[in-house]
DNA sequence: TATAATATATTATGATCATCATATTATAAA
DNA sequence: TTTATAATATGATGATCATAATATATTATA
């Protein structure tokens, strides 16, 4: 006789509530610098049950990554959806280099967010990151009807110019680097 | 009677030696995860005598920065003396999105290398990433005759492909992350 | 060679981390 | 209501960290 305490599905959602709770820690401060402790109790809990969820930190990395890339698509998607004159390219665009995008790191894209960080970690994370890094370029290219050559170079320069302007201690400067950026990836998407 | 101990200009040295060992250690594997210890073993010493030589491990995060940066645009400057031919800026184009440069972070750019974790630093070390910057845009936007506008955009370009290249777990898709960086960062700097 | 001052090494402190062992709580079923 | 057990909490371990206090080593000059 198998008895089974807590509701059905109920530790599926606490797992899910602890990688969305280290997707947005994770993008807001890094990955080194984010405790366990810290992510579970953002989810609500102490960081003992931590692992009766993940065998490790870095399994949870390589979660919260393809959570937060997903979901990055995922918005974008619906931004592109939203706007029927514009090359919808244009409208990505501007949100990803939006003011909104630049200072709300921890509900951004993680791509940009962790940058540097990913060249470092396990070949779990990175296998993730990869396919994922695929499918945003993929998405990008098909949007702006490039190849993907083309579309790359596209997602490179918004990615860069995301993370020198939040790099920068002087707002005037970091505007310019978003707005040079939106200015010449809408031009590299139309040529 | 004021005695000197230790030859003349033996502390700036090695205060010298600490600020290499930092920086090279900061682009291999960001700023959390090198610690002092490590630095000063790097520099060859122990870890006690650092506190005679710096405030803080935030203060000698800056100097690294301030130090491999400027490195950084000596290193380009000569790159780009070095070709007579063709624009130089494609010299400095092809050198920095290299496999080369990519394979080898501990030596490169530190930009790309710290990037998402400088936003995460003290105003001291983000004040001193933001002149570098500057300065870093103005070497190639000069270089490409283009104003600095469009100069921040092709950095941007040159940054986020690195970035992007470094981060996937897949070489074809590496190479092909830096060729179209590549082509499209020349093609910008020309029209 | 002896000395005085400086530079570096050794050791200590208190905090925080990832991870694990064990205790407690919550709840579906009997 | 009781019971069995899954889920979570508490507390512990050993490592490593930034930083500081103190001890030792180094060397230019007297």
């Amino acid at each position: 006789m198998i008895t089974i305490p807590y509701p059905k599905g109920h530790k599926i959602k606490v797992r899910n509530k602890i990688v969305e709770s280290a997707a947005q820690a994770f993008r807001a401060s890094g990955i080194q610098d984010v405790s366990v402790p810290f992510i579970m109790k953002g989810a609500g809990l102490t960081h003992g049950g931590f692992y009766a969820h993940f065998d490790n930190k870095e399994q949870l990395v390589a979660e919260a990554c393809r959570y937060a890339i997903s979901d990055t698509i995922a918005l974008l998607r619906k931004v592109a959806d939203q706007e029927k004159q514009n090359p919808k390219i244009n409208t990505v665009i501007d949100y990803y280099l939006s003011p909104y995008h630049r200072d709300n790191t921890e509900m951004g894209c993680i791509i940009p967010a962790l940058s540097g960080e990913i060249s470092r970690c396990s070949e779990e994370v990175r296998q993730v990151f990869t396919s994922e890094l695929e499918r945003m370029v993929s998405f990008i290219s098909t949007l702006a009807e490039v190849d993907t050559s083309k579309g790359s170079a596209l997602f490179s320069t918004m990615v860069g110019s995301l993370v020198l302007a939040r790099s920068v201690n002087h707002s005037e400067l970091s505007d310019n680097l978003l707005s040079a950026g939106k200015k010449y990836a809408k031009e590299l998407a139309m040529t």
